[in-house]
DNA sequence: TGGAATTCAATTGCACACAATCTAATTTTA
DNA sequence: TAAAATTAGATTGTGTGCAATTGAATTCCA
């Protein structure tokens, strides 16, 4: 039963690597009062302004279910904003707001300062990063 | 701002794998009708069938606040039992139940499943396992 | 063109994750 | 040895994730 030990399933790595990352964000994060997901969302709509909120859960790989109070909660903040689209009233469109755009600024430094938490060596990076997304990229379509 | 960009980002990408190697069992453990963090935990008892949930905890990267509403579910489909230790009452010994034994057999074929539903190849299994295992081992005490 | 199929987002329900706090038990140490 | 510190697990509260369903809007197509 090799196949059933916990420290051979490559899954369980995956799963345990993710949680650490994320744990790393919290504490630089915190400060924005943003969590992870939340910032990802962020990150999507610096670099698009505005995104419905089908796109964004392509982009991020989450559904409504997951992404509709998630942006309500981003929306209180005041960060964005949520407009039901004139052309087609199924579309809802998440606008940034200027507090949103501004705060772009604030979490410029956290790229690089969470590769230094982690401590990502330049190798894990160039090997890891063309190997998961090859890996994503075959499964696009879930 | 190349640094913002989501797609440059290597901890998305551990993110985003994660979820899918997940919903990737879904199915399989749906079936056995476990949870992907369940199933986890049914690995380590199989192998060591007599755990503490502070030693789940370690194995698992887990705190209590997520293992014990699992453990009193596993617990609830008479899986596991919960058993306070006589010789530190402040200890919960998990032990597997005789069907909770059993399910072994049925999870026998999932890690292939996995591997094949993945298409991991033979370069990544052995690239990715051992460049992950060392960032988490290097984190260790988190 | 009008009903069927599709699409988009919201809702509901369940199960994690995890920070923070709490309680009880054990160990340390002054 | 008794108070302080530590430890193990439970509890509470918030925020994801995701399956399944719903409802409204749009598109398809016979």
């Amino acid at each position: 039963m090799k196949q059933l030990k916990l420290s051979n399933q490559l899954c369980f790595s995956f799963y345990a690597l993710s949680r650490l990352v994320t744990s790393h964000y919290q504490p630089l994060l915190g400060a924005l009062d943003l969590t992870y997901p939340q910032y990802l969302v962020m990150l999507a709509l610096w670099e698009h302004d505005i995104l419905s909120v089908k796109a964004l859960g392509q982009q991020l790989m989450l559904d409504s279910g997951t992404l509709t109070p998630l942006l309500k909660r981003l929306e209180i903040k005041k960060l964005i904003k949520r407009v039901r689209s004139k052309e087609d009233e199924r579309i809802v469109n998440i606008h940034l707001t200027t507090a949103g755009r501004q705060l772009q600024q604030e979490a410029a430094d956290i790229p690089e300062k969470i590769s230094c938490s982690m401590g990502f060596t330049t190798e894990e990076y160039n090997t890891l990063k063309p190997m998961i997304d090859n890996i994503l990229k075959r499964h696009a379509d879930e």
